[in-house]
Order: C-alpha cells, then sequence, then structure tokens
DNA sequence: CTGAAAGCGCTTACAG
DNA sequence: CTGAAAGCGCTTACAG
C-alpha cells in the first residue's frame, strides 16, 4: 500500500545499479565491494525496503512455498501434523499453505486441481483413500514434486513418508502384555485409509486366543462410545482395549467411566497418534506417539530435493500414562 | 515440471495473437469474436494451459490470496474459525495461507513481517495478547490490508470482526438461572485476551448473592481440573459452573465425574465457543456456538473491500446438551 | 474486434 | 567488481 519502495529505488538511493543492489539484497553472488554494499544495505534500509516475492519467485521460477493437503483439519492428528510441518518448513525458511480435503475424495481432487492456481513448488499430501485418491494424486505429480505423508495410495508413484505401524502395534501390545493384560480387544474402524489397514493387519498378526476385535464405521469419538456400548452388554469384559486412534479411545474412556467402570483397574485404555486429547480426559491415555517433527523434515527434504522421494517409515514411540 | 504450456504456445496454436487467447482465457474482456474465442479454448484445453498464477499476480498486482494469523492452531477454537475463514474464502474464489503466533507476542510479530514475503494481498489476525500485540499489528497495516478478528489489541486500527461476548454470557447465564441453579461459579482464567476480559466483565455485571469466581493462569483443560480440584475441597459445592473456554469445561467435568460427582444432577457445566471437545465427553457439554462462518465472511468481506472496515459482533448462539 | 508493445519487479548470464 | 540488457509469463492501455 502507498508506494512500496522498489529495488530501482534502493539502487538510485545507493547510487548503484539494479544488479548490484540484487546482489547484495537477494545475497545471490558475495562479490562486491563493501563500501557499495554498505550504502546499499543502508539505503535499503532507510526505505523500508522488502522483495517483492512475486516478482522474485516468477524470476527466479520458484516460490519456495509447499503446500500440504490434509483430510480434515478438525481432525485433532492432522492438525498436530500441520502444526509440525510447519515448524519444520519456517525453520528452514520455507512457508506452507493449508487445505482441507474435507474427508472426501472429489474434494481432494478439487484441492489438488487448485493448488496448481496457487503460490507453491510442491505438495504434501496425506490421502483420503487407499483406493480412490491415486488418480488425483498421479495427476498431480506431473505439474509438480509431490509427497504423500502419514498414508498413501495406490496409483500413486510418489514418495511416502509415514509411520511404521506394525511396529507399533506390536509395541502397544507388548506393554499390555508385559503389564500383566490377558484378553485385548482392538478397536479399530473399517475405513480407506491404508493406515487403518496396516494397524488392522499387524494386531491380526499377533492375536492370541482371548483376543478380539470391534471394527467401527469410522474414526469418531462417537464411535469409541459406540465400541464402549458393546462392551458394557457383555457379561465380561477384556482387560485391555487397544484403540487404533486417539479418538477412539477418548470416547470409549468417556463412556466407560460414565457407566462406572475403573480405568485402568478394570481395563486398559490405549490410544494411536499422540494428539492432545489424551490429556484431556482423566486418566490420562497411555498412547503411541508418532515422531512427527521427523515425518515432517523428511517430506520436506523430499520436496526440497535435499533427499530423493523415496519409502521411509519412521517408529512411533510408546508414551505411558495413567489408563494402562 | 516438464514444459508446461505457456500462454504463447495457446495463442500460436491458435493462430491468435497473445492478447486475445489473455482475453479470452482471463475473462478479462468479453469482447472477442466467438470464433477466435473457440479456438483459444480448443487450444488450450489440448495443451492442458494453466495461467501461471505468478505471473499474473506480478502483472496485477495482487494475489487474490489471504493470510490467516492465529494465537495457537493446537486451540481447537482456532481450527474451527480456520476452517470457517477456509471455506467462506475458497468459495470466494481466494486461497488461504496460515500462520500460528505459538501464542507469544514476539512469535506474533515475526509472523506478521513474514508475511510480507508471502503471497497475499492481505491478512486476518486473532491477536495473542490486548496490550502487547497492537504495534506490530499497526506495523503490518502499513503494508497491506488487515482485520483483526475474534479479539482486538489496543493500537491497532484495523477493523474488527468477533462474537459478542456480553451477550454471550448473558444467555448462558439465563439458561442456568431458568434451569434452577441458584449459585453458580464462573470458571474463567486471568489472560491477556480482550475476549476473556470482556468475558469476565459481562458476568460481574450480572453476579448475584452466591455467585462466585475461579480464576486460572490460562485457559486450559489442565487449568479446568484445578478448577475441579478447588471446588472439591470445599463443604458444598455450587450448583452450576460456567467456563470461559470449552477446554476448561472438559477438563473440569473429567475430573469432577472420576470423583463422583454427578453431572448435571449435582452441578450443570457449559462451555463457550463450540468446538468438537464438547462432544467428546459422555455427557456431551452446553455451550455457546460461534457463528465462525458469518464472522470469516464479514472479516474476509472488509480484506476484499467489499465492506469497509469497522467494528462488527455477532451474537453466539445456545446449544443446550447433556451437562445442564 | 485485434495485435504490437509496454511493463509489473525482480535476477542473472553477458560484456567489460 | 559492475552495469546494461534480457527475460520470467502474464495483462492491459493504446492504436488501428
Amino acid at each position: 500500500m502507498g508506494g512500496r519502495a522498489t529495488l530501482l529505488d534502493v539502487a538510485v538511493a545507493a547510487g548503484v545499479s539494479r544488479s548490484t543492489a540484487s546482489r547484495v539484497l537477494a545475497g545471490t553472488d558475495r562479490n562486491v565491494d563493501p563500501g557499495l554494499a554498505k550504502r546499499v544495505l543502508a539505503a535499503s534500509e532507510r526505505l523500508g525496503y522488502r522483495a517483492n516475492p512475486v516478482a522474485r519467485a516468477l524470476r527466479r521460477q520458484s516460490t519456495g512455498n509447499f503446500g500440504i493437503l490434509v483430510p480434515s483439519i478438525r481432525n485433532p492428528y492432522f492438525v498436530h501434523l500441520v502444526d509440525a510441518f510447519t515448524q519444520v518448513a519456517n525453520g528452514a525458511g520455507v512457508g506452507v499453505v493449508l487445505a482441507d480435503s474435507a474427508d472426501d475424495p472429489d474434494v481432494e481432487a478439487q484441492r489438488l486441481e487448485a493448488f496448481h492456481e496457487s503460490f507453491v513448488d510442491g505438495l504434501a499430501v496425506v490421502p483420503t483413500s487407499t483406493a480412490r485418491s491415486g488418480a488425483a494424486i498421479h495427476r498431480a505429480e506431473e505439474r509438480s514434486q509431490v509427497i504423500q505423508v502419514d498414508r498413501w495410495a495406490t496409483g500413486a508413484s510418489s514418495g511416502f513418508v509415514g509411520v511404521d505401524n506394525d511396529a507399533g502395534i506390536d509395541t502397544v501390545l507388548t506393554h499390555l502384555r508385559e503389564s500383566g493384560r490377558e484378553r485385548t480387544v482392538y478397536v479399530g474402524a473399517e475405513q480407506e485409509s491404508s493406515a487403518g489397514a496396516e494397524r488392522l493387519a499387524a494386531f491380526r498378526a499377533r492375536a492370541r486366543a482371548g483376543d478380539e476385535e470391534i471394527l467401527l464405521p469410522h474414526f469418531s469419538t462417537s464411535a469409541g462410545r459406540e465400541a464402549a456400548h458393546q462392551l458394557l452388554r457383555r457379561d465380561t469384559l477384556p482387560d485391555a482395549a487397544l484403540c487404533a486412534a486417539d479418538v477412539l479411545a477418548v470416547g470409549l474412556l468417556s463412556t466407560l467411566q460414565k457407566e462406572g467402570v475403573k480405568v485402568p483397574a478394570d481395563i486398559a485404555v490405549t490410544g494411536f497418534d499422540g494428539t492432545d486429547l489424551l490429556e484431556l480426559v482423566d486418566p490420562p491415555i497411555t498412547a503411541l506417539r508418532h515422531p512427527l517433527h521427523a515425518i515432517a523434515g523428511r517430506a520436506l527434504d523430499m520436496l526440497l530435493g535435499t533427499e530423493p522421494p523415496g519409502l521411509v517409515r519412521l517408529d512411533p514411540e510408546l508414551v505411558v500414562r495413567a489408563s494402562t
């Protein structure tokens, strides 16, 4: 607003050419006479000069910004992921543009398309659906760099960085069994994400006699409550509930408590993700915590070209709280 | 990646000048021969042409994107606000860039500064501190359009759109009293936001004998739990707890329940904001819901210049749930 | 209605 | 080490 100073203004004020002023200010090239450099810096300071990012991006053919597309910003887990990505990105001097797929592959395809109207060099995407997100992601890859994060979709050939769900399930189950729990119910969902499918498969591979599953239509608090009601209808309760998502654990625990069940005395409850929700209730819930900063960092490295795109899985960490 | 088609490519393919191609594709000017227009459209389609947004922005001196800066994306209330703003903005064809102040006025000042390196025409900001955010916001206003949302800071002269906290407190208190509650404890925080100060003032203006206050160091779940412990130490409980934020209500209710207090039989609990957290616990919590889409809409109108910047306060709506 | 030309504000070979 | 010039890809007065 109101005549923002331009590079030419600075150059004129410092008595040099735009080339020289640019070399000093953009730091592209160190070969500038120190005396001139000082004059340019002084003029720039005096005029309150800031390089126009749009002009710079046009010339450099790169904005230095990246997008992140998540299934839903209402999901606290993705908020944490976005937060981690933003922190890592800002630390590396790159900006982040956020978008939300509304948990819908069609909206997702639309957002992917909209990113081309946006000012980003590439995109980190958490696919909404293993089966139905691949095509649109593949199309986006033809236009710019795309890395999948946390979940993958079939047909999208880009790099992937996520958590090792198999190792995660193993860690939680071992924790429950070592603390004496003998009958674990896995509370998960019949859902479209690769993460959900991997967790269920990992549990099944390790299930023993007495273990069982409750599969709900989706990952949500109300689904967790529904699972609690299913358990309460039975004669005996299992002594551990391994929930495949934090929201499930919170809903389950909250309803069990309201009906007089003691956690962890009667039943241990665990979550999966490591969101703030776990500390919202009393007792706080034991859960895996995903290494989100590391995940974000690797994804950004691939986006920046520092690391070749590939398949990366990082181990989650168990955080023991009062619910087990 | 890989030779994206340019306007010139389209023009050549259609056998027209760049001027004509631009007029057709950018929709700037309708005065184009229909025959030529058809050829341009066909060529554009065939080549998969998308206007380069950076070049367009440089020429137009406007990106069509706006930023939103919130105190913390970890706070579910701000997530809802950002979500509403994004939906409204996308509906109007404008993009949104998100940033986070980490609840710190210094970081906030830094982010405000960083937005100038970003690709936005203006900025919606939720100040972290009434007293300490004004200067940096005022500085940002000299460079681009800035509107304050949800909270205001002294010294920032921009427009403001938020909720009517006085009307909100009145609505909740009336609801509690009409449902027979006689001794209400206000659970709030000594904090720096204008919203917190307004809510407390509104409660004090309406308090009766028997009503009281618990003021905590900040708005958080653990503060809500601390409030519950303070109440539990007393001989008698008040029959209603009016919490000035959803997180306080969730923490309070959760700990009261764990200690055997019945909600709402023994005590009614209300929240303030309307986040998803309210439905996380059992019973779900009665609370005000802020008209976030309307707030976002008015803020965007001011940013776009459709509406002159001014002071706007909108009424929150009471959503009654099982906790009262 | 259409095209040649200017110009948005930068950066970067290219000469000197 | 420095500057004149080209050019990133668009849009838009300006002539015609």
